[in-house]
RNA sequence: GCGAAAGUGGCGGAAUUGGCAGACGCGCCAGACUUAGGAUCUGGUCCCGCAAGGGGUGGGGGUUCGAGUCCCCCCUUUCGCACCA
């Protein structure tokens, strides 16, 4: 072998081996046990950056673990590829996003190559080709039908100066990212819907099939989910004789109510104006209301405002009437749109009934029963009830469940559960994205495109302005239909899917990505599901992580698979900053990856994204660390190209079955180095099946390194045989495999092997042989350490003891005391207590 | 405000179940080989101290023979949700 480490050849030859072998191909094994690895697919923005690399680098070791324990392991990739950035890409050079994003996935293709993961290329799934798309079109259609799919007139972000929707993550400290000044305004869009509100308890409860997620994801999306258990309570419009509903999870409160709050897009309030005495200026200050609600939206903390509407409503438990009044900082979308308020036990209400002088009364006590002098704040907890009627004395649990019960008996009421989670606006006002497969018809109305219709093809051909209404709507020839019911003239929708729609089961595809009958294959997804593993960043705790599931659910009722989740596994890695903060092209603080492996290598690449830090955690890019991974796997080439051709030849121990701990014929130099190896394989060996922290593994093949670095000259005396020097760097050169599979596959065939590392099954680390043959033990007294004696592996508690007090150092730490206890941990320490 | 995670050398980080704090790497210091070193190798590097020794894991208390690790209070940072009734 070559005695200079050249990255780029040694890079370039594995790959084309790789490829012409197709050592990443996976295919249905019956019998055989699967591995499905999943990163999360990437979009194609035109260059990788390092926090691919470093998501890339975590599954690829993973894969590549799993494959020489044997398993059978599907590893694949994708692009996501529909989406805005090739859209404005678009109509700023005026060519049609599908040339940049098929030029840009083409060199993403290849940087991800150049990076050398073990991915099955045949199973690439690009989301913005008919071939995948139309299967959005389909599930859309599957759940128009079941009802799951709807219509409703909703509010958007819109920019005044675009004339165009915004999506969410466009609108920045309420203005539009394109127009930083120009404030955004909401407006009522007739939008299409996915109703994941029918699916939050099953979203909820099957949380508990995902035992190894992330506690941090699960408590992200059961916030997000925000179930809460209450009483719906009708309050009588006394003037109107028409009941008003209000949502409370503190029913046991009620008789302290002293207000009803309405938020000022109550429907209720239309009819409350018309019959007021004074129309107009009830008119105008609801408005001044609602656009202090609106701001309230985009600010942190508006001050609380509010209107009295001058009509009175009933509480039906103890008939008492209470002022209506509006107030800015209730939730229309939430509950029921209005709020029953109790100051003395909600601190909102106890805010806004201090600031316009409206009485306060408390109804709940301390369960201690101490009552305070002066209310400065609301009490918020359970206690017992008070000026309560007939439920004064219980306690809010029972207050609770006894009042609920009795309001649904008389009628005034019931229990009920709300979400916070709102159902799913997918309708996007743009162009690259998938078309809702809808139809409008003067005659039938809204009909939905025939299943054997699809593909619903995006036009290729399109002028993008950026402005005015969706794009789609330009083009005659895509707009203009017939009704898929009656024959006759029609328009289809022109807007498309929100595109995380496309990224909620594109892992099925990978299974089959070909299949062209159906969106997925049965007998494919039966043997690969579920992803035993899915990596990606936490940025997509919420969003996408819970579209996903939803997406598997609503599969599951179709009879399209038979699980509820389809990840067992969610690891969740952290972020590539530098200098502080998250890369970006803002900031300048961009690292290149492409650069680096020009100019180090995609193994040390890799390598020091796995060392810098635990995968969990965010990594600080340095680009003196980055130097120090070079100069490891430099110092690796030479180490062994200096012995490979002494050890070449040796027949290998490590592909025999594992010997007898102590084989007499070895030095102690051997037993030492070779204890050092197994120690090493142990550890990294457990650590691939739990723990993951590759950057304690990437230290030990450090550590094995010095180790044989200082026992080295013993070669030269035949202290050290070949057979040893061969084991020790094979067991280095395959832990290397999972990380920086390219210098070790080179290694490997260095060492008088052929072909590559993926293909050589995971050595058995030596549990004898890993374990040391003398224990240095620390011996404290009193808690300090003040000597280290050395025993023998075997020796018992009484003579460790003996040597311990008879260690002279000790002995003069001890100078006379008594010994009160001598604590022994087995392989640990000794701790003298003396007096 | 609520919720979660985290605070360890000059830096990234080790210490997996309460048991030798600082592995490994970066940086720095000294030396060797060198025309040269941004190559390589050797030694050193938590703080105070010549040493013996002492101190030390954000701060304060506690449990324990023993605490980075467990408990209580406080501080700081990051992230998520932010008037959800």
């Amino acid at each position: 072998m070559d005695t200079q480490y050249e990255p780029q050849k040694i890079e370039e030859k594995w790959q084309k081996l790789w490829a012409e072998q197709h050592l990443f191909d996976a295919d249905i094994a019956p019998g055989r046990k699967k591995y499905y690895v999943l990163e999360m697919l990437p979009y194609p923005s035109g260059d990788i950056h390092m926090g691919h690399v470093r998501n890339y680098s975590i599954g690829d070791a993973l894969a590549r673990y799993m494959s020489m324990k044997g398993l059978n392991v599907l590893h694949p990739i994708g692009w996501d590829s529909f989406g805005l950035p090739a859209e404005n890409a678009a109509i700023k050079h005026q060519r049609p996003p599908a040339e940049f994003t098929f030029a840009y996935i083409d060199r993403m293709r290849r940087q991800l190559k150049r990076l050398g993961v073990s991915y099955d290329w045949r199973r690439e799934v690009t989301t913005c080709v008919p071939e995948y798309y139309r299967w959005n079109q389909w599930f859309f259609l599957k759940m128009y039908e079941r009802g799951l799919a709807y219509r409703k007139k909703s509010r958007v972000n819109w920019c005044p100066q675009c004339e165009t929707v915004l999506a969410n993550e466009q609108v920045v400290d309420g203005c539009c990212w394109r127009h930083e000044d120009t404030p955004v305004v909401e407006k009522d869009l007739e939008q299409w819907f996915l109703k994941i509100t029918d699916y939050a308890e099953r979203l909820l409860e099957d949380m508990n099939e995902l035992v190894r997620w992330p506690e941090r994801v699960l408590t992200m999306q059961q916030n997000w989910i925000g179930r809460s258990k209450g009483t719906e309570v009708d309050f009588k419009v006394e003037e109107l004789d028409i009941p008003l509903r209000v949502f409370t999870t503190r029913v046991d409160t009620i008789f302290g109510c002293t207000v009803v709050f309405a938020a000022a897009e109550h429907p209720l309030l239309e009819k409350m104006i018309a019959a007021s005495k004074a129309p107009e200026k009830l008119r105008d200050e609801v408005e001044r209301i609602k656009q202090s609600a609106i701001r309230a939206r985009a600010e942190v903390n508006l001050e609380k405002d509010g209107v009295a509407t001058g009509f009175t409503a009933r509480n039906p438990y103890n008939g008492e009437q209470v002022p209506i009044w509006v107030a800015n900082f209730v939730l229309t979308e939430y509950g029921t749109g209005a709020v029953m308020a109790v100051p003395a036990h909600d601190q909102r209400d106890f805010e806004f009934c201090t600031t316009f002088n409206l009485p306060i009364r408390t109804v709940i006590l301390p369960k201690d029963g101490k009552r305070q002098e002066k209310l400065e704040a609301a009490f918020t907890e359970y206690g017992k009830l008070v000026n309560s009627g007939p439920y004064t004395g219980l306690t809010s649990e029972r207050a609770i469940e006894r009042m609920t019960h009795d309001a649904e008996s008389d009628g005034y009421g019931k229990g009920t559960i709300q979400y916070r989670i709102k159902d799913w606006g997918i309708s996007r006002q743009r162009y690259w994205g998938t078309p809702i497969p809808m139809v409008y018809c003067d005659a039938c109305g809204v009909v939905p495109v025939q299943e054997s219709d699809l593909p619903v093809l995006l036009p290729a051909d399109i002028r993008l302005t950026g402005t005015g209404q969706s794009p789609l709507a330009s083009v005659p020839e895509f707009v203009a239909t017939t009704c898929p019911q009656c024959g006759g003239p029609a328009r289809r929708e022109t807007d498309t899917m929100d595109t995380f729609v496309d990224s909620s089961w594109y892992f099925y595809r990978y299974t089959d990505p070909k299949i062209e009958t159906v969106p997925i294959s049965k007998e494919a997804v039966d043997y690969w599901f579920p992803v035993d593993q899915y990596i990606g960043g936490i940025e997509h705790a919420i969003l996408h992580l819970i579209y996903m599931r939803f997406f598997t659910k609503v599969m599951k009722d179709i009879g399209l698979v038979s699980f509820s989740e389809p990840v067992a596994r969610l690891f969740t890695q952290g972020m590539v900053i530098k200098d502080g903060s998250k890369m970006s092209k803002s900031k300048g603080n961009v690292v290149d990856p492409t650069a680096m492996f020009e100019k180090y290598g995609a193994d040390t690449v890799r390598l020091y994204m796995l060392f810098a830090a635990p995968p969990e955690k965010d990594l600080d890019w340095s680009d003196t660390g980055i130097e120090g991974a070079s100069r490891f796997l430099n110092r690796v080439y030479r180490v062994i190209s200096k012995h490979a051709e002494n050890v070449c030849a040796v027949e290998s121990v490590l592909e025999k079955k594992p010997r007898p701990a102590a084989l007499p014929g070895y030095t102690p130099e051997e037993r030492k180095l070779l204890r050092k190896a197994h120690q090493v394989l142990r550890h990294v060996t457990e650590d691939m099946e739990e723990r993951w922290h590759f950057n304690t593994d990437i230290a030990l093949t450090m550590e094995l390194v010095n180790e044989f670095a200082e026992l080295e000259p013993g070669i030269a005396d035949g202290k050290l045989r070949p057979e040893v020097v061969k084991e020790t760097l094979e067991i280095l050169v395959l832990t290397l495999a999972l990380f920086t599979p390219h210098i070790a596959d080179e290694l490997w065939e260095g060492l008088g092997h052929s072909g590559a590392t993926l293909r050589v099954a995971w050595p058995v680390y030596n549990a004898g042989l890993a374990v040391e043959e003398e224990l240095e033990l620390p011996v404290q007294v009193n808690g300090k350490l003040r000597n280290r004696i050395h025993v023998a592996i075997g020796a018992n508690d009484e003579e460790i003891r003996r040597l311990a007090l008879a260690d002279e150092k000790i002995a003069q730490y001890i100078n006379g005391r008594q010994v009160v206890k001598v604590i022994m941990v087995p392989q640990k320490l000794i701790n003298i207590v003396v007096k």
